[in-house]
DNA sequence: GACATTTGACCGCT
DNA sequence: AGCGGTCAAATGTC
């Protein structure tokens, strides 16, 4: 169907001018690759990350023109910002690209957005947008403040409705169809709800019109990562050892003794090279394991749905005496 | 056994 | 009344 555009015509049809996109951004590849093999060029970093960044930026023009084609928008879900040597250590993933200077990964802050910056460690994500403070009760269908939104990319490996990892832990507790919406939202909430008070919540749903993207909208922040001592809800404690007590050792037990500076790299990397995310709470039956800040670190690293056995494996010594 | 996920039911806002 | 958000029992996993 392609191939009658070999015929030169005088007239180019927005067709034509995606596939001579397609057609640029392969002979870059091309090119990269005869500058590889002709040259000692693999060595040159700086000159292998910018042949590649070229590339990636043909092949998403490419993928904006087409996507303008079928009338599915200009998200480019599998763009992934650069790693940048970042130094925060609250928001590694927030902040490790300028979204403002990428129109496929613009950032739209809503006033009142700071208190609750605390929402969004995550990465990849699009775009965002920030409300106020969350809604309260069982019941809120419209949100008011306190919502952050995220479109955040689908790696094309693994579960499609896994986002990067967020760098925070949570537990799925409902899922609806929504009106409209060809696919259902998940409801999560953060793991450490019990044992710090933790009110963060989030909600994902893939977008319709483009399957591969994620709207995650956080509500609320994690106590969890910012209080230095357990908030012990009443119901749990009647036992010397609360339910989530393990939780408070897992990945945010000791914030302030276990400042996350050093782990905010690591995490990015752990983010990005994942294939999917841990994701949700997945502490997999309950195999959260005794760690921090050492096991944040491997947590980002090797969280990617792998039931924690790579977590388990790294740190059954210590859990287990 | 302990924890997470699933899923139908319920609640309350619009 | 309809819908979105949450609860909680059932089920699954380790």
């Amino acid at each position: 169907m392609f191939l009658c555009l070999a015929d030169s015509e005088p007239k180019q049809t927005p067709m034509d001018e995606v596939l001579s996109q397609v057609f640029g951004a392969c002979r870059l590849a091309g090119e990269l690759e005869s500058s590889l093999r002709l040259s000692n060029a693999a060595a040159d970093a700086h000159f292998l990350l910018s042949s590649c960044e070229h590339i990636v930026d043909a092949f998403n023009k490419a993928i904006d023109g087409v996507r303008m084609l079928t009338g599915e928008g200009r998200m480019r879900p599998f763009e992934l910002p650069p790693i940048p040597a970042a130094e925060d250590d609250e928001h590694p993933f927030f902040e490790m690209a300028d979204f403002s200077e990428s129109p496929q990964l613009s950032l739209e802050v809503q006033p009142s957005a700071a208190a609750h910056s605390e929402a969004f460690a995550g990465g990849g994500e699009a775009q965002v947008a920030v409300g106020g403070a969350s809604s309260r009760g069982r019941s809120s269908r419209k949100r008011k403040e306190g919502y952050v939104t995220k479109k955040v990319p689908v790696l094309r490996t693994g579960n499609m409705e896994v986002p990067p990892d967020d760098g925070y832990t949570w537990r799925k507790y409902g899922q609806k169809d929504i009106l409209n919406s060809r696919f259902p939202r998940s409801y999560y909430r953060c793991t450490h709800k019990n044992y710090y008070g933790c009110e963060a919540k989030k909600q994902v749903q893939r977008l319709d019109a483009d399957p591969y993207t994620l709207e995650v909208t956080y509500c609320g922040s994690h106590t969890c990562k910012t209080s230095p001592t357990p908030i012990m809800i009443p119901s749990l404690a009647h036992s010397p050892i609360g339910k989530d007590e393990k939780d408070d050792r897992t990945c945010h037990g000791h914030p302030q003794a276990a400042p996350t500076t050093t782990l905010s790299t690591s995490i990015q990397l752990g983010n990005w090279f994942e294939g999917s995310s841990r994701q949700e709470g997945q502490t997999q039956g309950g195999r959260d394991v005794d760690y921090c800040p050492v096991a944040e670190f491997a947590d980002a690293m090797f969280s990617s749905g792998s039931s924690g056995s790579i977590m388990d494996a790294i740190y059954l010594p210590r859990q287990g005496n």
